[in-house]
Formats: C-alpha cells, sequence, structure tokens
DNA sequence: CGATTTCACTTAACATGTTAATCATCTGCC
DNA sequence: GGCAGATGATTAACATGTTAAGTGAAATCG
C-alpha cells in the first residue's frame, strides 16, 4: 500500500494552457494506448472479414475451433478470451449457420462440445489468405523483431497485473 | 494449422489434455496480446470506476473534459477515441444524469460544444485518488521505465499502421 | 439567390461487452 | 436415495462497438 505521490502532482502545471495541446497525458495512458493500437491492427482487418460476412469475434471462435478436435465451451471461450454471455450467443449463431457443430458430453450433460463444420472450414480457408497476407504486411512494416519483442513485454504486463489482483486478495476482501 | 488430435472423451480430465498448449499460435496473434493486456489493465480499474456509477467510457468522457474548458463533440470523440454513435449516447445520458453541459456553438449551429459540471468535476475528484493509486501500482509493478518504452513502441506500431492505410489507398480504390 | 452538396451530429439496427440471474445437471455428504 | 451447494451454460438487461441511414444547418456552385 506504500506509495509516494510523486508525478501525481504534475497535473497543475500539465493544465499550462487548458485550451491547446488538448489533454496530452490522458491520451497517453496505458489503457489508451493499448486500445488505439489495438484499433489500428484490428481496422486492418475488419474489412476482409466483413467481406466474408464474418466479425472480428466469429472469426476468432472458428479459428480457435480449426486447431482442435473438439472444445468444451467454457474452454474455447478461455482461448477465444470471449465471455460466457458473448461466446453463448455467438455459438447459436454460427450454429443456424451450420458453421459450427455442437453436441453435449456425454459424461456430463451440462458441458456442450464444439467442433467447426466443413462449412465453417471452407470459410476460414477462403478467408485465411487475406488475413496471412494483411499479418505479414504488419510484421513487416513494423519489423519482425520488434514486433516479437511487443508481444514479450505485452505478455509480461499481463502476467505482472495477474499478479497484482492476486495480491489484492489474499487481505480479507472476499465479503459479499 | 496442423495440431494433433488429442481426445475429447474422457470429460473430467480433458480438460487437463486440452488445456495445455492449444492454439499457441493463434493466442499469440498480434491482436490477442494487446486485446489480452488491456484487459487485464482495465480489470483493474473497473471495479473502482462501478463503485462510482461510472463504465470505462463514462470515464474516458469525463476525465477528458476535466482537461479543457470546453470541447465540440466531434473533437471529444477524438480524444477519448470514441465512435459518434457510442459518443452521442453517452453524452445524452451524462447530460441527462447532469454531469456534463451542453450547448450549441454560436457561430455553427450544428456544432455542439459540450463542458464537465461541476457535479461532474466533484464526481471525478471522487474517483481520481483511487485510479491514480492503482496506475501508480501499475507503473511501479511493471516498471516505469519499461511502461514508457511499451507505450512508445505501441505508438509505433500505431503510426505504421496508419501508414499502411494510406498506401492502400493510393491506387484506385476510392470506388463506390 | 437557390439547388445541391457537404458537414456535424443523431438515430437506427445489429453484434458484442459486462454483470446478474436463471436453469439444469452434478457432487458431496448424510 | 436425497438434498444442499457447486458448476456449466444460457438468458436477461443494459452499455458500448460498428456500420448505415436520417436530420438539420452550412458551404458551394450555377
Amino acid at each position: 500500500m506504500a506509495r509516494k505521490k510523486s508525478q501525481t502532482e504534475s497535473s497543475t502545471e500539465t493544465t499550462e494552457t487548458t485550451r491547446r495541446a488538448p489533454m496530452r497525458d490522458f491520451s497517453r495512458s496505458l489503457p489508451m494506448s493499448l486500445l488505439r493500437a489495438r484499433e489500428a491492427v484490428m481496422r486492418q482487418f475488419r474489412p476482409s472479414l466483413r467481406n466474408h460476412g464474418l466479425t472480428e469475434q466469429q472469426w476468432r471462435i472458428l479459428r480457435a475451433l480449426t486447431t482442435v478436435d473438439a472444445i468444451e465451451v467454457t474452454e474455447l471461450a478461455r482461448v477465444a478470451f470471449l465471455l460466457g454471455p458473448s461466446l453463448s450467443r455467438i455459438l447459436r449463431d454460427l450454429e443456424a449457420r451450420q458453421l459450427i457443430e455442437r453436441r453435449a458430453a456425454k459424461a456430463d450433460l451440462r458441458r456442450a462440445v464444439v467442433s467447426i463444420s466443413a462449412k465453417g472450414l471452407k470459410l476460414i480457408e477462403a478467408v485465411a489468405p487475406t488475413s496471412e497476407a494483411i499479418y505479414a504486411e504488419i510484421t513487416s512494416r513494423y519489423g519482425a523483431r520488434k514486433l516479437a519483442e511487443l508481444q514479450d513485454m505485452l505478455g509480461v504486463l499481463e502476467r505482472s497485473l495477474v499478479a497484482m489482483e492476486v495480491a489484492g486478495e489474499e487481505s480479507g476482501e472476499i465479503e459479499e
């Protein structure tokens, strides 16, 4: 908890003008930096996905399904990084479009097991070339080594924050 | 693409086998890395914001408004990095809650000028200490220098991609 | 001027993010 | 076996993301 308030005070003089240089500090916050970077990346992919009638999340799910034979919904949510409710809706739609197949797990009827269909695979194969070309272009422009370094730093950040959450819970704040 | 199919039977311990190293390449893509990192960051802030009845976007807007006297909607969308329709809805709600004030520009009745209200300022001041403490904690955990380097790399990436878009348009694809 | 086009929003419509509640099954314990 | 609590998945409700269409005001051009 010990935290010295050092650069938190600089906001007074950062607001030197209040009219020009609109919120330099704010737009440079970490969440904003990450948001803008991700948006800049996705803006490259969205048109191609859209041409094939897929949203970004639908693509993530189908893409994930190509790497496994079948997978339970909860596990799919984890790998595709979607919350349960979003995944539920999307799976319903993808199933209606016959891009995926779903069945109940024999040993536990609560669990649903999902897999990609032949039609879904065909769709993926139609989109993949463009996507990979875009990804290659990004890698080329930014630099493969730099890109790897960036992703490494993002991974470290992610793990730092998970550790931070754990640290915050080990007191007695599990009250509800 | 090649991934050896293990087993999806034996539901109980399938979780054991399947959860290790599934789709390594996919979950390591740049968009996923950025998404997970940002989510890990925002997960730290959301509870505090929620306690004050604010969403992330509402906070972004109010926070942006504290750095200027008044600002036009389009410009606010640019700084807070929100699309017009989202901003329209949020401004409507914030205005109903009397956290902001809105008036038409004298010189151009199409434009609306927004500013934060006294009530909005008070709310910001109530939330800011916690937010800044969290941000300081993140900075401390990850390292201030490393954080600055990360944000710099994100900025470079963003500019690379903008340049990439421009390059894609300079042929004749401005057809409708 | 006056019609047309452009511009600054705003609405509409649909998909997802987010949290809470619901539902069905499962598990542990008696 | 049966019941209370845990668990997997879905549904509900509201907020935002995203693209397209609509609205009113301003700029442009004939």
